[in-house]
RNA sequence: GGUACCUUGGAUGAGUGGCUUAGUCAGCGGUCUGCAAAACCGUGUACGGCGGUUCGAAUCCGCCAGGUACCU
């Protein structure tokens, strides 16, 4: 049997130097869940591992985009998937980590086959909620989906779209590609949970904000600015910079911000990992204990 | 010492006698099946202190405390 250990935590709680400890136990490369860092350039921002760091175990989907180039869950799955395919003959247990839930989610759970939406429906749909507002696209979709709009977060401008795109796109009701069903994988995952006290988390964001500053966050905002429409640039560290470039913000009320919307990132990560009874939580210096842990829960 | 103005929940900030609860931000909690470090939702009865007027005061009056500005 093949197992998949799987590492999660909030940003700053120290996942990398963790799952380099375990890659290393388990002499496994490490398969990165982080849908920032798998952008090019972003380094400084997204906290990503350094170039020693990688060079000490095979990191995959690190840097591997150009910040615009489209990406999803969906597609991460799916490569995640080939991606273990192909290593389990040698690897017989890899490492996911990352925090990005919903990519882990996808990997461990599936997300249903839904076609993935063409530039041209985008722009019509975008431009439509623009132009006629959310109501209008949500009294649509009561006519062309009415189980997905009885369940749906109607006041949520994201969900409204991409529903009533794939109505348009497909033809079908958005409702009729959702199954809810769990799929079933071909290995054993094990999921460890990385977690500190609420301060002492807190403090390493705060210490963290300041390294990136010094190492040159602002020279990478600057190289990006550019692109600062794309959604891999809407992320914390960036977008508040973005706003000194603009000359919205001064750098000190910046930093604060970058601070501040860390935190709040941290703990929606945390709101999410807390419904998921699989995880085993654990504290990043026992790192014995959890070494020990997933010796025990290998098959 | 005098005159004027100000004092609202962690921050900001409306409200000038009664529609009980402004709003925003933070904080905290939550949702999550296709750009997710996204997007969205929920949640706090506070009116500087003490007295008075009134059926009723954050809102009017007096005193006290603190603050700001100007004057001598």
């Amino acid at each position: 049997m093949n197992n998949l250990v799987v590492l999660i935590g909030p940003t700053a709680v120290g996942k990398t130097a963790t799952s380099l400890a375990i890659a290393r136990h388990l002499n496994c490369p490490i398969i990165s869940a982080d849908s920032r860092q798998m952008y090019r350039g972003l380094e400084i921002g997204t906290a990503a591992p350094t170039a020693e760091e990688l060079s000490r175990q095979k990191h995959y989907f690190v840097g591997q985009l150009q910040p615009g180039d489209y990406y999803s869950a969906a597609r991460y799955e799916q490569q995640v998937l080939e991606l273990l395919e192909k290593e389990f003959p040698r690897h017989p247990t890899m490492l996911l980590s990352g925090g990005s839930m919903m990519y882990i989610d996808a990997v461990c759970k599936g997300i249903d086959d839904i076609p993935t939406v063409d530039e041209e429906t985008r722009l019509i749909v975008k431009e439509r909620y623009e132009r006629e507002g959310l109501e209008r696209l949500c009294s649509e979709l009561r006519l062309l989906d009415p189980t997905y709009y009885n369940e749906a977060d109607i006041k949520n401008p994201k969900r409204v779209m991409h529903a009533l795109e794939i109505c348009y796109m497909t033809g079908k009701p958005y409702s009729s590609f959702r199954s809810g069903q769990k799929r079933k994988r071909p290995f054993n995952i094990i999921k460890i949970g990385l977690m500190r006290q609420r301060e002492e988390l807190y403090e390493r964001i705060s210490l963290r904000v300041e390294q990136m500053i010094a190492d040159g966050l602002m020279d990478e905002a600057k190289k990006f600015y550019h692109l600062k429409e794309h959604n891999s640039l809407n992320t914390v560290g960036y977008k508040e910079l973005f706003k000194v470039i603009d000359g919205e913000w001064e750098l000190p009320f910046a930093i604060e911000k970058i601070k501040q919307n860390t935190r709040i990132y941290s703990r929606k990560q945390m709101t999410w990992y807390r419904r998921d009874e699989e995880v085993s939580w654990f504290h990043p210096d026992n790192i014995e204990e959890i070494l020990n842990f997933i010796d025990s829960k290998i098959i």
